[in-house]
DNA sequence: AGAAAATATTGGATCGATCCAATTAATCCC
DNA sequence: GGGATTAATTGGATCGATCCAATATTTTCT
């Protein structure tokens, strides 16, 4: 495998000459130039072994992206919001030309250890030491979907305002009788949270979700309701039966709040299922936009978390060196065909 | 930042036995192990740096995806069907606890040339010059849906016979009358041909595509038709009038063959806009399998074109070295709602 | 205790390219 | 044509770690 070294030889010049023809050819004599090259050609030389110019000034443009958890880089690709999220990273990936690498790092690994990027994205993180080997790297990285204190880049969505926004559309369309579906934390079998019990941080699970939760209370406070008042079952968000489950426990609901489009979809599904009429019977809001919500029977009315915006963002944070950016968007509530008033 | 050397020097120990203590921790006596881990611990070393690691003997662990002609990182994730392909190629990743790399590499920019990866699987390439930055570097290469030729490791479907496949389904049913819905090559206008020309290889976009017109071919000669009798609608795979156009010059046409699954997700709209009922009047085979045609209605009926076995296949060659492999993966018809029986 | 064997540690060379200061060659001007 | 400028080229050091052969140390055994 020919070197940098051979050409030079090959060409009768120094190595510093050859190496200037490829990385500063302006300031090397047109004829020499000539003379490199065609014998970097005849040996089929490539230009510089990205490798050994790596190690030189580290830029590798690459941005890498830490799935979340347990995760793995199948797992990030499946999962429909973190799709819209990838794609976000992507659209910058191209403005700028880099590459995007999805880094399996499951009970840290060593993927971001010894990853070659110039930076990373962590997903959704449950304890801000998932990111010290990207700290001691002294690679710039951003943390999604959580607040991770002043001196770390963060990009997430107001869930709080998301939550509020979604619970005071239905309370405005006139309901009063609702149901929420919630995710668990981790693994488990599904939770019920009956009505009457005060409703702490476990019925809801990572951090964002307890914001939804929190902004749910605060639009029915203000109608004069307690989310104490009002069922819960907490599930993954893929779990099908948990829509069976939900309308089974609260049959005189009128209106599901869902913590995930997933689950806002099954919900529709579930209730096609019963014939139950969506919207005229029971509404239903999502959490998160994802293109299948629009093409669900009925469309699905959600809350958009932005995922793609979110990516675009932490991307351009990594490429683009400055102090700690904590970015919240706004969210926004999509209305769809899954809501309406409440029959008499 | 810390390097090996300032860790050796702390620990009183030489470069070599720090090296050692990372990379063959049972060569150093446990003591001067401790003292060395001490030292590195209280400098806040994490370990090897991975760049110079790298430049030593190259093993990267990562997989570069190189997308298709002129698309981006983006567009790769967002094409359905090259998204299922891309989940085989991670799902290989996870097992191998690999990265997976995305390189955008429109008009040769050079992305192939730096790419820090093991190998590169070429998303459906069209010249197969655009492989020879891999080959110079003598990087492990996999090409995608043709065959490049004895040297050349690629991974395809029979599209010939998953063309075959389709028509026979739908002629023994007792379909005689016909549409077919092609690829354009590239960008331009929607085509139509009209019965009655002979069929070349212009009448479909890629190798792969023009094999399954020979496919369709084959299948209605045996039923003693003629393809040339065919009306042909060419168009790009995301094209929503080009279904439109399909039924106003063909309308006579009991069953529909689309070379594409979007492109058959499209025809089943566009009949249900018309108050076609699929499959009573109309039947439609569609090409290649993704969730979403398991989801529409009626659900399409299609040919599974194996995307992400394909992609599981191609990751293994690169992470597996051996001779050059071609793999012709045989196809499989999905029969689900789209196609019956022509009506009397 | 002393020689032999086994085990640990070390300095130097290497991976392939880039940068810098120093040297050499080409160009300019009177 | 010769000295002063300017431009082009070069060797050596460097990036950070790993490997190898050579040396130093410890252990084993008589």
């Amino acid at each position: 495998m020919p070197t940098l070294r051979d050409v030079a030889n090959k060409a009768g010049v120094s190595r510093s000459t050859a190496s200037n023809v490829f990385a500063h050819p302006e300031i090397v004599r047109a004829e020499v130039r000539e003379r490199v090259a065609e014998a970097a050609l005849a040996l089929g030389y490539l230009g510089p072994d990205p490798k050994a110019k790596l190690l030189r000034h580290g830029k590798v443009n690459a941005i890498g992206i830490v799935p979340p958890g347990e995760w793995g880089v199948s797992d990030s690709l499946r999962n429909p919001v973190y799709h819209q999220f990838l794609l976000g990273v992507a659209e910058t990936c191209d403005e700028l030309g880099a590459s995007l690498v999805i880094i399996p790092d499951r009970n840290g690994n060593g993927g971001v250890r010894t990853a070659l990027v110039d930076g990373f994205i962590f997903g959704r993180i449950e304890h801000l030491h998932e990111t010290e080997p990207a700290r001691l790297r002294r690679l710039p990285y951003v943390v999604m979907d959580v607040d991770a204190g002043p001196d770390v880049s963060s990009v997430r969505v107001d869930s709080r305002a998301g939550g509020y926004l979604a619970a005071r559309h239905l309370i405005e369309l006139g309901h009063r009788r609702f149901g929420i579906m919630s995710f668990l934390r981790g693994f488990g079998p599904t939770r019920y949270h009956p009505p009457g019990v005060p409703r702490g941080p476990e019925a809801a699970g990572m951090a964002t979700d307890q914001e939804k939760l929190l902004g749910y209370a605060e639009a029915l406070a203000e109608a004069g309701l307690d989310i104490a008042d009002v069922p819960i079952v907490q599930a993954q968000p893929w779990d099908g039966d948990a829509a069976a489950m939900m309308l089974d426990v609260a049959p005189d609901a009128t209106a599901i709040l869902s913590m995930g489009v997933m689950q806002g979809i099954a919900m529709l599904d579930e209730a096609r299922r019963r014939e139950i009429s969506v919207p005229r019977d029971l509404s239903v809001v999502g959490f998160n936009e994802i293109p299948e919500a629009a093409k669900s029977t009925p469309a699905l009315t959600t809350v958009d978390g932005k995922a793609a915006e979110k990516g675009r963002i932490a991307a351009r944070i990594i490429f683009e060196p400055g102090p700690v950016r904590r970015e919240l968007l706004p969210p926004r509530l999509i209305m769809r065909a899954s809501t309406a008033q409440p029959r008499r």
